[in-house]
DNA sequence: ATTTACATTTCGGGG
DNA sequence: CCCCGAAGTGTAAAT
């Protein structure tokens, strides 16, 4: 008969609370991933209370020392704590969990009445996360290429300081005139173009010259569209999708370059 | 001998996979929370794009469609989706699951080499959660006792209309000047300075008197400190313990209204 | 350590 | 439905 192979992970159903405090505390030792589900309260204190009655969810607590809780339904958690917490399991008729996060001084208590199953592991994951055309890599394909946001526009001055923060790209277009752009990976609201308009007045402080300011995004909401008409900016559509061509374009460029 | 109490939840331990589809498919059907450990890969397509290797993980599908995929570490999920998913499962050698957001048109895969476990259950949670002292009540306490603010300040309107937005006070003092308050639960940085100045700006160009900006908060970023002084704006300290004193305060007299 | 800006932000409220 | 702003925002980068 085969052997079972060593268990990856411990696993408690329905178990009594001693026995699942026990696990909690060993598990916590070894900064292991432990699921708890059950009936429990939270109470929370930090920077804000809150406090939640009782009912069935399910927790995760992370060998970093987060903390979440999740009821039936949300993607949120109802109550966490992110990583760095100081976590302690004690036992008094409930059974509680406390994590308390120095950083901020707060504290999550959690208290199981019952605990319908646990599980403890170490999951083993050394995978690189890959996430592509973030704000900065439509940056970079921006300054990397400007025609895609008008023909003849050229960088100036990469991530340049003014009074308030970095102007996203600093450039000059076809006809010479100093063009400042915000960029936006998201539609743009009025915010943008605000900031977008301080930059601006910056700029042409500094400068003494006129100074054109244009929003790039995918498109804008529709507040930012009387907000630029009314303080003589410009929108110009510049999508997460387009920066993605030019960025493969470029990489592809780069390895023909050692072909022969 | 006492009957098992009816399985409040379905449990597999290291399934086959067509084993773990067929669960998941009944789960996803039943909106159930399902909890699947083991070896995946996710790729995430939509507002972004992203992808991640092989590694041992925690997925977590709710019963309102949305999606979680946990690492070892870090309180934020890797690859998630939001609430309101058309999820499917398929087998193919691996098994994967597909959760497709009509709203965003963006698609979370997971591909299951393996699952070491699998848990689905419907957990009861009808609790009412309850968070105190948002910035909504530390604005709530402000307007009903201007006082803690500072002495003989009156409340005009509540939630005032202007140009960019909502004013969270707007008020006279006690030399019968306008004042426009600026509130913030947590530090004030120079955003927050900006907003007032905004605000002071649309009132004082609308009304054609002075009027004087104050930022109400714990405290001061330490950029914002000049910026109020470049501005002429004023600070002054409000905490969020200090409004749910104000607040239980008011309760209490609330309370004593109805007593003899 | 603190500040700043981004986020597949999510989420709720109001028009 | 979209728009707007808060959040116990979390997170990483820059100062």
């Amino acid at each position: 008969m085969p052997q079972t192979p060593a268990a990856r992970y411990r696993l408690l159903t329905t178990p009594k609370l001693p026995e699942a405090a026990a696990q909690l505390q060993a598990s916590f030792r070894r900064r292991e991933l432990v699921i708890v589900a059950g009936d429990c309260q939270c109470r929370y204190s930090g920077r804000a209370s809150s406090s939640l009655g009782p009912g069935e969810r399910v927790v995760i607590v992370k060998g970093d020392g987060s903390v979440q809780v999740h009821r039936p339904a949300r993607y949120e958690p109802v109550n966490w704590q992110p990583p760095g917490c100081i976590l302690s399991v004690s036992l008094d008729g409930a059974l509680r969990i406390r994590a308390y996060r120095p950083k901020q001084n707060e504290t999550l208590d959690l208290i199981f009445e019952s605990v319908m199953f646990m599980v403890s592991f170490k999951p083993v994951d050394r995978a690189e996360f890959n996430l592509y055309v973030s704000e900065e890599q439509m940056r970079d394909a921006l300054v990397s290429d400007p025609s895609i946001l008008e023909a003849g526009l050229r960088l100036l001055e990469f991530e340049r300081k003014v009074e308030p923060g970095f102007i996203d790209f600093y450039g000059k277009d076809v006809d010479g005139r100093l063009v400042v752009v915000e960029l936006k990976r998201n539609l743009a609201g009025k915010d943008a173009v605000l900031q977008l308009k301080r930059y601006v007045d910056a700029v042409s402080a500094s400068t003494g010259v006129h100074v054109r300011g244009v929003v790039a995004a995918p498109g804008l909401r529709s507040g930012a569209q009387e907000a630029l008409a009314a303080l003589g900016l410009e929108f110009r559509k510049l999508t997460p999708r387009r920066c993605a061509e030019v960025l493969e374009r470029r990489k592809t460029r780069r390895i023909s370059e050692y072909l022969p």
